[in-house]
DNA sequence: GCTCTAATGCAACACGGTTGCGAGAGCGCG
DNA sequence: CGCGCTCTCGCAACCGTGTTGCATTAGAGC
């Protein structure tokens, strides 16, 4: 786990290195973290993970995650608690993509969505730039046709 | 304008007094605004237009959306922007809400998504229960086209 | 009108997020 | 290696949204 920590923490301080600008313990630790977290982190999480647990200023944290948001190093999503999540950017997840979340078991997947950003009528003049989508059900292994399902443990939690 | 205000004002009457419930004039003020709106409004803006300008308490207007969205005469839409939103329920608002969310001034809308709702592919097995859909983009005062276009009042989007 | 109770208004709080500013640290340069 | 410029950090104080507790007010049945 140190291994793995010290990993991120390297891959963390080249990231930040090839922007240009000063390469602080600051910025290197709160990308590390987002890099080894596996689901969008509100700050707190951050702040709390930081620095080995020990943490770090509040305000210094929503700055650098300001800053990693501001150099595309880091994406901002906003969680239906409207508090602000964060993770590592991802080439993969950079642009449109929907979700389907399974009511029951919390199983997060990713849709092709193009085409229902083809078919959604906007009134006249309206120009769309993003679709956010999020189609919320029952996963196949939770339609409750089949007996004895039950909520699997430890549901994937999905990065955007 | 004081005859549409006053047609909506009855109408919200009718409607609070069909709860059941008692029909205060904060209730029945805030239902007014609300379906006097084509758009959904923040606390704010409701705050701010009910009682004819002169306002009402912050916390009133807290607790008379959450009586109307607990009776569902009103439908709360969470924004990116850490801000609630509401509007005035009718029955196109009932079950499947998308929206629209322009960019610029902040203004949200309502949209007909029957058409996108069922072009949306899910994986064998699966079951849709509820679509979350919000388009976002530019709404046809904001777009920039055409000259001379300047972003509309009354939505002045909050900037934290 | 009278009374009972729900609803209002006020104050104070909780919490996420932001701003101002002095102190400290990164990094280029001699 | 040390100097110094400037960017960044950390602290404190602030702002706005949303919530809670409690005394007062006002619907609505009688």
């Amino acid at each position: 786990m140190a291994a793995m920590t010290q990993s991120f923490h390297d891959r963390a301080e080249t990231i930040v290195r090839r922007t240009g600008a000063r390469v602080t313990r600051q910025r290197v630790e709160v990308l590390a973290v987002l890099l080894a977290a596996r689901s969008a982190l509100t700050h707190r999480e951050v702040e709390s993970r930081v620095n080995g647990g020990a943490g770090m200023d509040r305000v210094t944290v929503y700055r650098v995650l300001e800053w990693l948001t501001a150099h595309s190093l880091a994406h901002r999503i906003a969680g239906e608690d409207r508090v602000w999540r964060f993770n590592a950017a991802d080439e993969a997840h950079a642009q449109r993509h929907a979700h389907f979340k399974c009511n029951d078991c919390g199983e997060v997947i990713c849709l092709d969505k193009s085409a229902a950003a083809r078919s959604i009528p906007l009134p006249s003049g309206y120009r769309s730039q993003e679709i956010e989508l999020t189609v919320k059900g029952l996963c196949a292994g939770c339609v409750p046709t089949r007996a004895g399902r039950h909520r699997p443990q430890g549901h994937a939690q999905h990065r955007h």
